[in-house]
DNA sequence: ATGGCTTGCATAGCAAGA
């Protein structure tokens, strides 16, 4: 089961890349980010023609994830528990029946929290603990369940081109980055540093300042895995090039390939 | 660079992203 994370920004603007990607990197399942998109604006007829079922939690002009699986799906959820007054469409769950056993997947779209401090950033911490409090929930049931999706968190020093521009960012601050390890060391693992521990790894380069052309990234969609589910991680990689294309997201598909 | 692109939207300059 090839389970993918790509945040399109805006899958409108991005339709075409998107089934490019789709046709060749054939994920089984594709959780999405930043859809930038109500459900009802979904362009679902054109991904279910290639055999993929659509479930979407859009929201107008902004955030919206969305789960895309050529697998069947059952109870699906929308919405990160913890806070009902929460309108920011930024979580979704499914549980993927595969040829040799279900994975429970939940999608993220972890908030930015620029500028920090601030209430952006109170609204990240307070979404982070949240998140740790469902993660704790999900591997309480002993299944496999991959957690996937734009984390807006640099782990490390070498998961960005130049680390000290992010000195004090919402995305590299040491808050920031203790919450993620707190999230990790409930009992997850990173796929992408369980096999490979190489720096200039990157997921994401911005648009501006010819980022792309010098290399200039950071590492921050991650997929991270109860230890049911990595036991069954046979390969991860970073679809990288997906970045030199026409019109392109300013994130890459980053990807796991399970025994399931 | 208090923002060099890109997206979406009350389609004209903004807000938001990272």
């Amino acid at each position: 089961m090839k389970i993918a994370t790509f945040n399109i920004n805006g899958v409108k603007a991005r339709i075409e890349a998107l089934l490019t990607w789709l046709d060749e990197a054939k994920p089984d399942v594709a959780l999405l980010q930043e859809i930038k998109s109500v459900d009802k604006g979904f362009p679902r007829e054109l991904i279910e023609e290639k055999g993929y079922r659509v479930e979407t939690h859009g929201q107008k002009s902004f955030n919206g994830v969305a789960i895309l699986s050529r697998l069947p799906l059952e109870d699906v959820t929308r919405g990160l528990p913890g806070d009902d007054t929460d309108e920011q469409a930024r979580w979704i769950e499914a549980t993927v029946i595969g040829d040799q056993g279900a994975v429970r997947v939940c999608g993220l779209y972890l908030p930015n929290g620029n500028p920090a401090p601030g209430p952006k950033y109170d609204y990240k911490l307070a979404w982070m603990a949240r998140m740790e409090a469902r993660v704790r929930d999900i591997l309480a049931t002993e299944e496999p369940a991959v957690f996937a999706g734009d984390y807006n968190v640099i782990p490390q020093p070498e998961d960005a081109a130049k680390p000290d521009a992010w000195r004090d960012d919402a995305l590299f601050l040491p808050q920031t980055r203790a919450a993620f390890r707190r999230i990790v060391n409930l009992g997850l693992t990173e796929a992408f540093r369980a096999r490979n521990q190489m720096a200039g790894q990157y997921s994401f380069w911005d648009y501006q300042a010819n980022s792309w052309g010098r290399n200039n990234g950071i590492r921050i969609d991650h997929l991270l895995l109860t230890p049911q589910a990595a036991d069954l991680m046979l390969d991860v990689q970073i679809d990288r090039e997906v970045r030199g294309r026409e019109k392109p997201s300013d994130h890459v598909p980053v990807w796991i390939e399970l025994a399931a």
